[in-house]
DNA sequence: CCGGGGTCAATATGGCTATA
DNA sequence: TATAGCCATATTGACCCCGG
């Protein structure tokens, strides 16, 4: 694959300092947990050195929690973001919409009928009762009936904060660890987890920076979505697709969702990369699924972007029984194949600044950043 | 029919690391 | 010292096939 070096235009070259080992938690990011945050730095530097033109918008194919999307809007580029997770779609509305009024007192409200409510009807949920306390689930399901017929435009903030304490109510040992454990909570600690998520959330809304630019969320699967429904030229990518057999996020926010009225197994069916698609057997996804499915997207792009953008992508390896799959690479020739060029490519390292990796048995240690850019 | 053996996918848990 | 994480895989259980 050709490696063509940026050359730079008097900037600092971009293809030193992605490495970010000093990054912090960010308040806004922290609203709700979500797996493979980008860090706000990545998509923040390939802004300042890819910038869209004036009138042009960025677009997060797969948006997630909605990071890319922030920093769009705190420097005064519209953005569109998509996907398929109705939790990543709440978390990135939320956080780019205006603070609803009167949401601390409606939250009150809220917390009040819900206790108020002495016979919640709990929803059928599988497994509920290996996760969730009995007490548990009934205050539970008294916040999400009264979120529902709550008045006023901030139930969408109030659902995000509910959802995001659902693991910590549960006895689900952590985020990523789907053990049961003893943890002792209790109805009153739903209450008061919801209550501390309420204003954690509404303070961090507070003290974004000045918002200069709107921010268009839409669920959908990139894979089949109606190209119309991306209703501004997009001058710029910012992106991190999800991993093949890597992480899967359907199950990481598997409860959410059925608390929440969602179908987990609805969007477990569609995830690119979800590991159930990647068990051995007649069916089972390879590699070249994900480079079908990612000539796709870059077709997708190629229609909706304008000459000269750039497409930033940020993707590591993953490992398919066994084998080492660098999916940059395949990235890299879907967008090729696309009409675009490669700008730029190094490998960023992310041991420092993510707690979270156990690529020990792969020996994957670096992510790489890649920008293509699109031809006449 | 029915039950043993095989296949496959869903689920749960062990193990490890870096960080707070 | 406890916590939490773009994991790997053992365990479990649903389902199928086939011979009796």
């Amino acid at each position: 694959m050709n490696h063509i070096p940026f050359t730079g235009m008097g900037l600092p070259g971009p293809n030193e300092g992605w490495d970010f080992a000093d990054s912090q938690s960010d308040p806004l990011s922290a609203i709700h947990p979500y797996p493979a945050k980008f860090i706000p730095s990545i998509p923040r530097k390939l802004i300042e050195h890819f910038p869209p033109r004036k009138g042009l918008a960025l677009l997060d194919p797969f948006c997630g929690s909605g990071t890319a999307l922030s920093e769009a809007q705190a420097v005064g580029i519209p953005s569109i973001g998509v996907d398929i997770n109705p939790i990543a779609v709440m978390i990135s509305r939320v956080r780019s919409s205006e603070i609803p009024a009167d949401a601390l007192n409606i939250a009150q409200q809220v917390e009040m009928a819900a206790r108020a409510d002495l016979a919640p009807r709990v929803p059928l949920i599988p497994r509920l009762d290996h996760w969730f306390k009995p007490q548990v689930q009934s205050a539970i399901a008294s916040l999400t009936k009264a979120i529902e017929v709550c008045g006023g435009d901030c139930r969408e903030l109030l659902r995000l904060a509910l959802s995001s304490i659902i693991v910590r109510v549960s006895n689900q040992d952590s985020d990523t660890r789907y053990a049961a454990v003893e943890k002792a909570v209790d109805a009153e600690d739903v209450y008061e987890r919801f209550r501390s998520a309420v204003k954690k959330t509404l303070r961090a809304l507070e003290n974004r920076p000045v918002r200069l630019a709107g921010v268009e969320v839409i669920e959908a699967d990139v894979l089949t979505i109606d190209r119309s429904m991306i209703d501004k030229p997009i001058g710029l990518v910012v992106t991190s697709p999800p991993y093949p057999n890597a992480y899967e996020y359907w199950l990481y926010h598997k409860y959410r969702m059925w608390w929440l009225g969602l179908d987990p197994l609805a969007v477990k069916e569609r995830e690119i990369g979800a590991r159930a698609h990647f068990f051995k057997g007649r069916n089972s996804h390879t590699a070249v699924d994900f480079q079908r499915q990612m000539a796709n997207v870059l077709g997708m792009l190629r229609d909706v972007m304008v000459v000269g953008g750039h497409a930033c992508f940020v993707v590591g390896r993953s490992r398919i029984r066994g084998e080492i799959v660098d999916n940059a690479t395949i990235v890299a020739e879907a967008a090729a194949a696309a009409g675009f060029r490669e700008v730029m490519r190094t490998e960023r390292v992310i041991a420092a600044s993510r707690k979270s990796f156990n690529l020990s048995h792969a020996n994957i240690k670096t992510e790489t950043v890649l920008v293509m850019r699109k031809q006449n």
